[in-house]
DNA sequence: AGCACGCCGACT
DNA sequence: GTCGGCGTGCTC
């Protein structure tokens, strides 16, 4: 018997089967790792398929060293889910392969923690018999009374109750009352769970109409849904009880949520939900922690998995539900290599297994609610909050006329009335300001001159605190602010534009004596900064919570009854088709930050275009009319969903070299155009640019972006593009982006 | 990805 | 003369 086995190296070279000789008695099938001879040295691979004819001659055949696992690493869906990825990444199969395990499996790495493990030999009959044996050892008499239960226990739990236990347990083994054994033992992150906080809410109505809408699905083993939640609309405890319903059925279940809503509590109240039954993984674990969750998942003893995007690969066996929370979130793109889409691999997974697939969100992405609409999802509406808590009442200030009428404060008159109402009911309120520092950029008024980073193309932002230095957010590049211009040589320097220090300078001394808690990337560095700040404003360390974005998504404070949004509309001039949307997933997700608890919320959005379609839309909360609204818009302008982008990105230290290699690329792109009318016809448009951010971390760069029709030749120009990228020259970077997150 | 094989410059 | 540069090519 031969096996074809994929070596785990990422290069094309090699990126493609080996046939080796299963030597006699060894067991191997699909999906199951193995160390293999590969030239001079040793490799580990992946069988693919097992075969009883080889077409290559025996005397260059080498034989399979051994098994690394006596079980398949890999379950056979997944084998066919990786090399579905490959083919449509045009990527070597190792590189997807690898997305199918924990990088501590590879490489021998594998280190199994064992236990110390006691447990009494005898029955409950002779309990008596042992304690009348050991009547003269207090201390052996103590241990046989914790292993009376005949359970298990760790030696590592006896060490608690009295000091170095082991030897007389080893007596205790000698006399023949107990058995002492080496057991493998599997971390478990966040220690034993305590089941019993474990309650269900009853359902509304609304909840439980859904949750009917769901099950015949899940029955059945085919369907994909959109669920359209307002927030609040307790969208999780439909998940929650989906999720039953499949472990009912005796399937597995997997629940996507975007990276930072996976907190210490969340978890913890999910594990509490679903017990021992349940792994977690997300990139705070230790390298031995998620490698020993997806040992208990792939051993079945865990068959709910909750985590981040990767999550989407954990080895279920016999799944019957993935579910997709907050499914608009840019999170669930990958940002390295091999690119995926969550969304995406979970259809896949889900259509090839038989699973049920739930997408979630309260401002679904265009491109999903898109699919619904035309019947690639079942959309379903949650479009009241639980309990009949009103929406927040949304109030859009012209900052225009506020600055006319002589208000030069960041607040509006309406804001900082609300702030003041607030504090003296003892509610919080949470400020939205969607950049970092003081001020967003230095200028020189004689000349203009913006002071930009010397790496990137982009201002550098000055920010409070170590004698206020200009930093640069994208490559971190820190310096002083000149005293004069360094181009004209004026004095006349100033500061504009606000952030998140320059809010909560202005609250200190605005509402003298509030107390503020500022959340952004300068504040949540350290470990668990993040947990810590929210936890210090839930326990009521602050009246206002001021923050960037990361302040927006999901958090669930009843006792916020104001929110405010400072500048609305920075995000929405971005050079970006998806910049309207994501201005409305933002103002809609702050908005319903506001007013979770028995109080009615008041949101406040400060911007400069109140008149702007998606402000006003936002301000209704009203999903369907933004979303009519931009899909015509970008049905007019051939965005996607109707095309799809792409780009090719030059990146080189000498701009020259990045230019000219980009100016080869377009002549060749041109080239294939002649070659292939039809590529031409599919091509709305190539365009040749510096990217807005036309400097990088001391990189130049140079971009070709394509607007493409959805067609059949569309994969095709694709892998041609993509093949272009490949291609190794010195000195150059070149990157092929298929639906680019960004267009920066 | 590694690593050997192979063909041209400056060193004990 | 050799040591060693990294270009090219192969791995069941």
């Amino acid at each position: 018997m031969y096996a074809n086995v994929i070596v785990d190296i990422v290069h094309e070279n090699v990126a493609h089967t080996f046939t080796y000789r299963i030597p006699d008695q060894m067991h191997v099938e699909r999906g199951q790792r193995v160390s293999v001879p590969f030239g001079y040295q040793q490799k580990e691979g992946v069988v693919l398929t097992v075969t009883d004819s080889a077409d290559i001659p025996s005397e260059r055949m080498k034989s399979i060293t051994s098994v690394l696992e006596d079980y398949p690493a890999i379950l056979p869906h997944l084998v066919d889910l990786a090399m579905e990825m490959a083919e449509q990444n045009h990527c070597p199969l190792a590189e997807t392969i690898r997305l199918m395990m924990p990088s501590e499996m590879r490489g021998g790495r594998v280190r199994i923690k064992t236990q110390q493990v006691v447990r009494l030999k005898v029955g409950p009959e002779r309990f008596e018999e042992a304690l009348e044996h050991e009547k003269r050892s207090s201390r052996r008499r103590m241990i046989l009374c914790f292993l009376q239960d005949g359970e298990k226990h760790a030696v590592a739990e006896l060490k608690e109750e009295m000091n170095n236990p082991l030897p007389d347990i080893r007596k205790l083994q000698e006399n023949g009352w107990v058995t002492l054994t080496e057991e493998e033992y599997l971390r478990q992150p966040g220690g034993p769970v305590h089941a019993d906080r474990a309650y269900e809410p009853e359902l509304t109505e609304l909840q439980r109409e859904t949750l009917q809408e769901i099950l015949p699905s899940l029955a059945k083993g085919v369907g994909s849904f959109l669920l359209h939640g307002v927030t609040g609309s307790g969208k999780t405890e439909v998940f929650i009880r989906l999720v039953h319903e499949t472990l009912k059925a005796g399937l597995g279940a997997i629940i996507l949520v975007p990276e930072i809503a996976l907190t210490p509590q969340m978890v913890d109240w999910f594990r509490a939900r679903f017990g021992e039954g349940s792994a977690v993984l997300h990139s705070r674990l230790s390298v031995g922690e998620r490698f020993d969750e997806w040992r208990r998942i792939r051993r079945g003893d865990a068959r709910v998995v909750i985590g981040a995007r990767s999550a989407v690969f954990a080895p279920v066996e016999h799944l019957g539900l993935i579910v997709i929370d907050e499914e608009h979130e840019a999170t669930y793109v990958s940002d390295r290599h091999p690119r995926y889409d969550a969304r995406e691999v979970a259809a896949s997974r889900c259509r090839r297994e038989g699973a049920t697939l739930l997408l979630a969100s309260a401002t679904p992405s265009v491109t999903s609610f898109y699919k619904a609409k035309k019947g690639e999802y079942r959309l379903l509406d949650m479009p009241e909050r639980i309990g009949g808590r009103p929406l927040p009442e949304v109030t859009v200030v012209d900052m225009r006329r506020e600055l006319n009428e002589g208000n030069r404060s960041v607040f509006s008159r309406q804001l900082a009335q609300a702030l003041l109402d607030c504090r003296q009911k003892g509610r919080q309120a949470m400020l939205l300001m969607n950049h970092r520092g003081y001020h967003s950029f230095v200028s020189c008024r004689s000349c203009g001159h913006v002071v930009k980073c010397p790496n990137c193309d982009v201002a550098l932002t000055y920010h409070l605190g170590k004698g206020g230095q200009l930093h640069c957010h994208y490559c971190g590049h820190a310096e002083n602010p000149p005293e004069k211009c360094p181009e004209c040589g004026s004095t006349r320097i100033r500061y504009f534009g606000a952030g998140t220090q320059q809010v909560e300078e202005a609250l200190y001394q605005q509402f003298p004596g509030i107390r503020v808690l500022r959340m952004d990337t300068d504040t949540t560095s350290g470990k668990d900064g993040h947990a810590k700040i929210l936890e210090a404003f839930r326990s009521g360390e602050a009246d206002v919570l001021v923050g960037t974005q990361m302040i927006a998504k999901g958090l669930d404070f009843p006792s916020v009854t104001v929110v405010g949004v400072i500048a609305a509309d920075m995000t929405l001039n971005l050079p970006d088709y998806r910049a309207r949307e994501r201005t409305f997933q933002l103002l809609t997700q702050v908005a319903g930050r506001a007013g979770r608890g028995r109080e009615k919320g008041l949101v406040i959005v400060q911007s400069y275009k109140p008149e702007d379609a998606v402000i006003c839309a936002a301000a209704r909360q009203d999903y369907r009319g933004f979303f009519e609204e931009e899909l015509e818009r970008r049905r007019v302008a051939l965005y996607p969903p109707f095309t799809v982008m792409a780009r090719l990105l030059v990146e080189s230290p000498d701009a020259g070299a990045a230019k000219r290699h980009v100016e080869v690329l377009y002549n060749r792109c041109e080239q294939l155009f002649q070659e292939y009318p039809a590529f031409r016809e599919v091509c709305l448009l190539m365009h040749m640019e510096q990217p807005p951010l036309s400097m990088l971390r001391g990189k130049s760069r140079y971009q070709l972006l394509f607007k493409l029709h959805v067609k059949p030749e569309t994969e095709r120009i694709a892998a041609a593009l993509s093949d272009m990228s490949r291609e190794e020259i010195p000195g150059l970077d070149i990157y092929f982006e298929y639906n680019p997150t960004t267009m920066m």
